[in-house]
DNA sequence: TGTACATCAGTGAACGCGCGTTCACTGATGTAC
DNA sequence: TGTACATCAGTGAACGCGCGTTCACTGATGTAC
């Protein structure tokens, strides 16, 4: 009957050939409207047509496939984060351009979390285990994540001269810090009620905070 | 035989009295080493020492039980809070009192996530609907919650002069992000492998930002 | 070029788990007379 | 003060659910000769 006649209609071969990596990205899509929890392996097993056991050829056990789905949900982030830098116009003021790219970088955060919740929240679904120091782990088309992008423009506040060096240690939590926050409260948190413009004053608000402070 | 008798020998009478209470109160251990996904309708019951149907008579249902261990949870952060700012000692200038109000709720924040993590987690595992803007949500002794603490305590900073009240609109997103952020970076995020020192440095360092730039 | 065989990548059935929820029930309590 | 009865607050059994994981298996693939 043939097994065979069957998965030939739907064009899967019976070796499937790449199937640790679909696996991958169905649970990608299970986890996109609400989080890590919905990342179920008998789920993505069926969405990549295939017998739930399957996946324990290339998964170790569930947790397995999740740290995989949570390394690319920071990546992704990690992209976004990217392209918003990029698609800043040039500023020919030196200090004004790493302004803009921490700016770029904070909103750019913030809109991942609201525009992909349930990507946000597996991103920090962290297993215990992945730190996003380690290199490899949540990178993005350069190779870096969110954090050594946020690095990085911290490093360019200060070689432009906006910000005195003595003041660039410990940049990171502070910028980070408020930028996760404000995305968690306003995802889960009790400002997840707030309309659209009371969201936009709030974020305004905390980078400013952060651009004052630094 | 007597179920009154087997009853008896654990003291609780057939008609418990307060087995609502009892049960809110067992849900909160439940959750407190790790949150609300342990808050379990039936340990509850087995904790208070009753039938898991006998829940039915005080809960509507699983979700109702977790939004009053959640209003708890909330409650118990504002409580440390003002415990924390109530032990501060007495400041002549009221300016510095004003912003050594402002650190310490900061860091009762920060105490409170990483001293109870289930709790804090709870806390912010809100159902939808409850708000925190909500009056008699989340309260602490004195009726407010941790949003009105910081509320009161931005007004304290623009009262004394210490802050001008141009900069005092939507200055609870900035100080709250901050610390809300860095409680769960440092709780479930990429932080949570850093050691005490650098805890301390990171907190440090977010306070000193947000203070200087509000 | 053909064949034997090891290995790889799937299959389907089954297990045990704890959960939320519903059912029909009964013992305890409190109230009207 | 006693009694009938409504109501309240429990009981225990059962259902259905979907999950992760394990088992023994088999068809497909690739390699040595």
């Amino acid at each position: 009957m043939s097994m065979l006649a069957i998965v030939d209609t739907v064009n899967i071969p019976y070796h499937h050939g790449r199937l640790g990596e679909a696996l991958v990205e169905a649970a990608i899509e299970l986890a996109r409207p609400r989080g890590p929890d919905d990342v179920v392996l008998r789920a993505a097993s069926r969405i990549a047509g295939v017998s739930h056991n399957a996946a324990y050829r290339h998964f170790a056990d569930r947790d397995s496939l999740l740290r995989a789905v949570c390394e690319q949900c920071m990546t992704r982030l990690a992209l976004l984060i990217e392209t918003r830098v990029d698609e800043l116009p040039a500023d020919a003021d030196p200090a004004l351009a790493a302004w803009a790219r921490l700016y770029a970088t904070g909103r750019a955060y913030v809109e991942f979390a609201l525009s992909e919740p349930g990507w946000f929240r597996t991103a920090f679904a962290v297993p215990r285990g992945v730190s996003l120091f380690d290199p490899g782990e949540g990178v993005g088309s350069g190779g870096l994540g969110p954090y050594q992008l946020l690095g990085e423009a911290l490093d360019g506040l200060v070689e432009s001269g906006a910000v005195g060096p003595d003041r660039r240690p410990g940049a990171e939590y502070a910028a980070w810090s408020a930028v996760h926050g404000l995305s968690t409260l306003l995802l889960d948190g009790p400002l997840r009620d707030l309309s659209e413009a009371e969201r936009a004053q709030a974020l305004d608000k905390v980078l400013a905070v952060v651009a004052g402070g630094l």
